[in-house]
DNA sequence: CAAGATTACTTGGACTTCCGACTATTTGCC
DNA sequence: GGCAAATAGTCGGAAGTCCAAGTAATCTTG
């Protein structure tokens, strides 16, 4: 059931009637904060088929970039701005679903790689041409009014 | 340590050069997600100080522009667009420190109301205050490149 | 070449969020 | 009136994120 108004429109207002200053950023942050959950929530739906949520199909489309299907754990983390721990989290996930292996790096007993299994590049690749049919979740984006739960 | 280059404009190069589709989407709903991303930390650590994060900012903001300074828990579900269970959470936390009191509702013994307490108002008026000076975490965006993580 | 600092990853714990299931209450309708 | 359906909130559990601390390996520097 849809809202009958617009949180974000009514909290500008209120903000304002409270004197409470920078209005227009509090609007512009709300709003970024709801069209991530609403995009986040599109895309994990797409997702979850595929038995993938958003932040292990990055780590995938990530890997299946690189030359030899492989990245060091800390690079991972690194590109997609997450704590290492989220990382060991993400691989841990992928690693028992079967989609990556860790690996040893060669010359750095440090490091850890992740390498893409071959079930790990097929499921990315569905799961990038299900994200690509749905428009990454931003379809109807630019007439989507806040009050929308879809 | 910044990045030495852009991850948006990278994946998005590697999504076009695998002819997945849908680049610009992607690139979009991957910038609205690192904008959340920033933001949330930056609004996060100003709110530190105040004992607060910014949903139980948003539960105390809702709050005190209620002409009784109480909501039913539902009500505030909607506003804020988050899961029930989320608002039981939250407002357990905010009970917990004294900044709101759970009141029974005077006509439906179903419904709970959470009540602003004095503390409750001190705190979300400070906070927001804070908030204001920072520009909710919007200050220097404009310029803000995707390397950034401050 | 041998500390000491740095880097890479993991572990344990706290926190937040969601979902499913449950209880209690109210509403709608025959 | 009385029973089914809807509504309000909470509990237990799964998942994800982060922080602090710990282990192991490598680098740096005197």
């Amino acid at each position: 059931m849809p809202l009958s108004f617009d949180p974000i429109a009514e909290a500008r207002r209120n903000w304002e009637a409270h004197g409470w200053g920078a209005a227009d950023q509090m609007s512009a942050a709300t709003s970024i904060t709801r069209a991530h959950q609403i995009l986040l929530q599109r895309i994990d739906a797409a997702l979850e088929p595929h038995g993938l949520v958003f932040s292990r199909f990055e780590a995938l489309a990530l890997l299946s970039f690189s030359r030899t299907g492989s990245l060091p754990l800390g690079k991972i983390g690194d590109r997609l701005q997450v704590h290492p721990t989220s990382v060991t989290n993400t691989i841990d996930r992928l690693e028992a679903d079967g989609l990556v292996a860790r690996v040893p790096h060669p010359t750095d007993r440090r490091t850890t790689l992740a390498q893409l299994t071959c079930a790990g590049r097929a499921v990315v690749t569905d799961a990038a041409a299900t994200l690509a049919a749905i428009g990454y979740g931003l379809d109807g984006m630019s007439d989507l009014d806040t009050s929308r739960t879809d």
